[in-house]
DNA sequence: CAATTGGTTAGCCATGTAGCTAACTATAGA
DNA sequence: TCTATAGTTAGCTACATGGCTAACCAATTG
């Protein structure tokens, strides 16, 4: 039945234009009117208001209506979800690297010490 | 000519799906063949390569071929980059919510020292 | 009430994306 | 040398996306 794309699916590929970045850079400084969201960009309204249901339904936005105008304004989770997903990303990354420089290290250690133990093989100067 | 795509339109775009974010997920524990990369997916090689491609060409992952095994590994700088961005939008949201508080708190104390000046009006219980 | 404004719905079109199969290249191993 | 393995190319289909216009509410305003 419906899609069933997960939330991040839908954030980054939310995030993907460009045009709706923009609507999340310019939403991040306070609340707008669809219009005023709208005025900066060359573009139909419709397909801009495109935009917008795009980002309400990834939960980036929240907008309701009173009168006739619909205010927008952003919804921190979803973003703060996403900027998660990097940095769990990033504790992973840096743990190997962890790891990744503790063996070199071991190995390091290794061979010094295995040098000390027999100083005349790697640490011969040159001949036979 | 060339699409012109930025790189954080390519780098979210990547992101959007799953598949591609299992990759990068997999690749931050270290480097792998395109078939191990493959093997826990359902989907025929064809396909899963152009996953990688997508993932190459927005900077997230290299490959480099040697013999007949392509091995791929992430390139933590796109990945960066793109946590960069949110918190860049972060820190906005953030010094707006402070200007926000101070709005508020700069209210209060003028209210108080309103209620100071003439204790009757605010504080009064309740007549007319 | 009539006209304007702000937004919305419906529907069209071109392009992009994700998947597939079939057929191919090139290295490694027996 | 023959065969199996690892990956690649080509080409197809179905569906999603981003843009447009035209027509349509529904509040405000004159």
């Amino acid at each position: 039945m419906a899609n069933q794309l997960s939330q991040l699916d839908q954030v980054f590929s939310a995030l993907a234009d460009p045009t709706r970045r923009a609507i999340v850079m310019r939403l991040c400084a306070g609340e707008a009117s669809v219009g005023e969201l709208a005025d900066p960009f060359d573009m139909a309204l419709p397909s801009f208001i495109k935009h917008i249901r795009v980002l309400e339904t990834s939960g980036l936005v929240l907008s309701e209506k009173s009168g006739r105008v619909r205010t927008c304004r952003l919804s921190p989770d979803a973003l703060l979800g996403a900027e998660d997903w990097f940095q769990r990303q990033r504790a992973i990354w840096e743990a190997r690297l962890d790891r990744f420089e503790a063996y070199v290290m071991k190995l390091k250690k290794e061979k010094e010490r295995a040098a000390a133990k027999r100083p005349s093989r790697a640490t011969k100067k040159k001949g036979s």
